[in-house]
DNA sequence: AACATTTGCAACCGCACAACT
DNA sequence: CAGTTGTGCGGTTGCAAATGT
């Protein structure tokens, strides 16, 4: 579909915009509104390209517009969300009123990554870039694996979450199904499938039993959602179904117990083999007014259990909401202060805990379980109705 | 003071996708 | 159903200002 670059026409003028155009264009929009972008220079007596005076009119004379220095609470939210969302600037600008993606993201480009590069982390998987190093050293490296999964995992569930507001768009019919699924009592979700490959993989399948009257209007391929684990690589991938049934499992926090700390696999368990386990916890649908939690367990036999429990989710959310000044608090004050640390040890800031100078493997786990914690749980609290995708 | 380099940011470019014809 | 148009998005560029030598 061959299309011509609407600033090809010649004629047109680019590059910076005047104070007289941007008087023209806010006068016009002012006055008329935008409308079709295409025909507004025309209209506005300017020789711009629409586009270009869409953009300048999104990122720079919108009066809701807030300009300026960021300050450390929009740095934190850039920090958490961009550890989350990755480069998805708009989805991102959703989350900061008032700031433009294309801000956020030169903002980000010109500040933050440098910081985050200047600690030692990796901006794009915020994660140490001796990440491996340190592992291999502590024996912890699935503890870390983990925590990032869990922004895998709530990265899925956001995209879950706005599908199924799509969705339910779309389906205007089944209007009054959402609200039966929301104030459905978790308790009657069940594990239908916990099949195993070898020992130290198992696929859970989850779903809602076929008399929930909401199950009328799902098929039953999208009433499912299904959690791919393996303990070998410690790999969780959310492969649900883009649909309503799979949407209200909202997985808000994965934590694994093993037998002694958390990265044994089944085998490396040995006689504590019993102990080894791992705890799911799921939340119910953003949409629903009380946080229950279902807990997920495996037994040494391989066969998975569930059990609702208030206490697992009430715990995660305080012990996120209690560490708040995770690594990302460190990297906002330590934001030009990393020359105060020796020469060459750039790479082992973010491992000191906060400059405690203890350095120790624990201490560098427990900063990033609460760094991503502290992700988590700004997403939690973030608007569910928020359009993030 | 002059020049070089770096930084910060506005704006552009091209792609993708939905809506429309 | 194919083509066109409008819009949104993320990556990149260009340039002025700031900083360093």
């Amino acid at each position: 579909m061959g299309r011509s670059p609407c600033c090809d026409k010649v004629g047109l003028k680019k590059g910076p915009w005047t104070p007289e155009e941007d008087q023209k264009l806010l006068a016009y929009i002012e006055e008329h509104g935008h409308g079709s972008w295409r025909a507004l220079p025309t209209k506005a007596g300017l020789q711009r390209c629409g586009k270009s005076c869409r953009l300048r009119w999104t990122n720079y004379l919108r009066p809701d517009i807030k300009r300026g220095k960021f300050s450390l609470q929009e740095e934190q939210t850039i920090i958490q969300l961009h550890a989350l969302l990755g480069n998805r600037w708009s989805a991102i600008a959703t989350h900061l009123p008032k700031r433009t993606d294309n801000e956020i993201k030169n903002y980000w480009n010109t500040h933050l990554k440098k910081r985050l590069a200047k600690m030692g982390i990796d901006p794009v998987t915020h994660k140490p870039k001796n990440d491996a190093l340190l592992s291999s050293a502590d024996g912890h490296s699935k503890n870390v694996s983990n925590l990032s999964h869990m922004a895998q995992w709530e990265s899925a569930r956001l995209e879950a979450e706005a599908r199924l507001v799509r969705e339910s768009k779309l389906r205007s019919h089944n209007s009054s199904l959402l609200h039966q699924l929301t104030t459905t009592n978790p308790n009657t979700y069940v594990l239908v499938n916990s099949s195993s490959s070898g020992s130290t993989s198992a696929q859970l399948q989850i779903q809602w039993p076929s008399s929930n009257p909401s199950n009328n209007n799902i098929d039953l391929e999208s009433s499912t959602s299904t959690l791919n684990y393996n303990s070998d690589q410690t790999n969780v991938n959310n492969a649900s179904s883009s649909t309503v049934g799979s949407a209200i499992m909202q997985p808000a926090m994965i934590e694994f117990v093993g037998c002694s700390g958390s990265s044994e696999t089944k085998e490396e368990c040995g006689d504590k083999e019993e102990d080894w386990k791992s705890h799911l916890s799921f939340t119910s649908l953003g949409l629903v007014h009380d946080h229950q939690t279902i807990t997920m367990s495996m037994d040494a036999g391989g066969a998975w259990t569930t059990a609702t429990d208030h206490q697992v989710g009430n715990v995660v959310a305080d012990m996120a909401a209690a560490d708040q000044e995770g690594i990302t608090n460190l990297l906002l004050n330590n934001s030009d202060e990393v020359h105060s640390l020796p020469d060459g040890d750039h790479g082992r800031d973010s491992d000191n805990g906060g400059g405690s100078g203890s350095g120790s493997g624990t201490d560098y786990n427990e900063d990033h379980k609460h760094y991503w914690n502290s992700i988590l749980n700004l997403v939690n609290s973030s608007p569910s109705e928020s359009p993030l995708f």
